[in-house]
DNA sequence: CCCCAGGTCAGAC
DNA sequence: GTCTGACATGGG
C-alpha cells in the first residue's frame, strides 16, 4: 500500500465526492473508495488535508492532484460568485464543496447514463456496466474485487442487448453510437481540452443522447470549463424559485441569465446551487 | 395506483 | 424557437 498526504483548507471531501458529479465513490473503513484509470484509490479527509492511499506504485501523485483540483483556490473562486442570498446561503450550507476533473469518457459515459434517473440508479447502472465489462484492478488484501470503467472500444463492441442487460433501459443505444463515434475517430476526447468551451460543446453536441444539459456536464466536471452550466430539473427549479418565483422565464431565457450572473465561475455557482437544492431545500416542486 | 428522476430526440406547429 | 410524447427502470 503506497501512502501520501495532501495539505488542503477548505475541502469538503465527502460533499464533493457524493454531489453527484462522479458516481464511483464509496464511503469505507472512515474513507472513500473508488477507482481513478486502473487505480484503486482511497481518500480519507481531515481538517488538516487528504490522505490517498493506492496499491501500485504512484511515480508522482500530479494525477491525483489534478483530479482533487488541490490547486483551485476556493476563496477566491467563492469571490466571483454574485452576492445575493440565495447564493450566500449555498455557500454557507456547504463550505469547502469543490469540483473534480475527471476522465471525460467515464465521466460522458456516465452523464448519457443519467437522464431522468435518480442519482441512486445513476451510481447503480455504473457499477453494473464496470462490473460485468470492466477490468480488474488490484485492491487490498481481504478487499472485495473491484474493475474499472470499461473503454469507449469495449463498449463499442457490445451488442445493444448486452448493455440493457446492464439495467440502463433506453440509454443503451445512445451510449454504445457515443462508444463507436470514439472508437472510430470520429470525435477525439483528447482534442476536445484545447478547443473554446462554445466549439467543445459543439463537439460533444455531435454524439448520440449528448444534449446541452449532458454536454456541459462533461465540460464541467471533465475539462474543467469553469464557465459551463448544466441545467437539470433541481437547477431549473433553483433559478425559478429562488431569481423567478414571479415570471416564468423559457428555459432559453433563464439560460441566456445563468451566462451573465453568476461570472467566470459560473459552473461553481452551478454546483453550490445544485448541492443546496437538493440537499436542503426538500423536493418542492414549482 | 400515482409521480418523479443531474434528458434527449423526432415530429409537430 | 417552443411544445409534446416516447423512451426503461426503480424509488418514494
Amino acid at each position: 500500500m503506497f501512502k501520501e498526504f495532501f495539505r488542503v483548507r477548505d475541502y469538503a471531501l465527502a460533499e464533493t465526492l457524493n454531489s453527484g458529479q462522479a458516481f464511483r465513490w464509496n464511503p469505507a473503513d472512515e474513507g472513500w473508495e473508488s477507482v481513478i484509470g486502473q487505480r484503486w484509490l482511497r481518500l480519507i479527509g481531515s481538517s488538516e488535508g487528504i490522505q490517498a492511499q493506492t496499491m501500485s506504485h504512484p511515480d508522482d501523485w500530479g494525477w491525483l492532484r489534478e483530479y482533487l483540483q488541490l490547486d483551485v483556490d476556493l476563496t477566491a473562486v467563492l469571490a466571483t460568485f454574485p452576492k445575493d442570498a440565495h447564493m450566500e446561503a449555498a455557500i454557507e450550507s456547504s463550505r469547502g464543496l469543490r469540483l473534480l476533473k475527471q476522465d471525460p469518457w467515464e465521466c460522458l459515459a456516465s452523464f448519457i447514463l443519467s437522464s431522468t434517473k435518480q442519482i441512486v440508479q445513476i451510481r447503480q447502472i455504473v457499477e453494473t456496466l464496470c462490473n460485468c465489462h470492466g477490468e480488474p484492478v488490484q485492491t487490498p488484501d481481504g478487499h472485495g474485487p473491484v474493475n474499472s470503467f470499461p473503454t469507449a472500444e469495449k463498449i463499442a463492441a457490445l451488442t445493444e442487448a448486452e448493455l440493457r442487460a446492464c439495467k440502463m433501459g433506453f440509454r443503451a443505444p445512445y451510449l454504445k453510437g457515443s462508444a463507436e463515434m470514439i472508437a472510430r475517430h470520429e470525435i477525439d476526447l483528447a482534442a476536445v481540452s484545447m478547443m473554446t468551451l462554445e466549439d467543445a460543446r459543439a463537439a460533444l453536441l455531435e454524439l448520440p443522447g449528448v444534449g446541452r444539459k449532458i454536454a456541459d456536464c462533461v465540460l464541467l466536471f471533465a475539462y474543467g470549463f469553469q464557465g459551463a452550466f448544466p441545467v437539470d430539473v433541481w437547477v431549473m427549479r433553483a433559478l425559478r424559485q429562488l431569481y423567478f418565483p414571479r415570471r416564468r422565464p423559457s428555459p432559453a431565457r433563464l439560460l441566456r441569465f445563468t451566462e451573465s450572473y453568476f461570472g467566470p465561475y459560473s459552473g461553481y455557482a452551478q454546483q453550490y446551487l445544485f448541492h443546496y437544492m437538493r440537499t436542503k431545500m426538500g423536493r418542492k416542486r414549482q
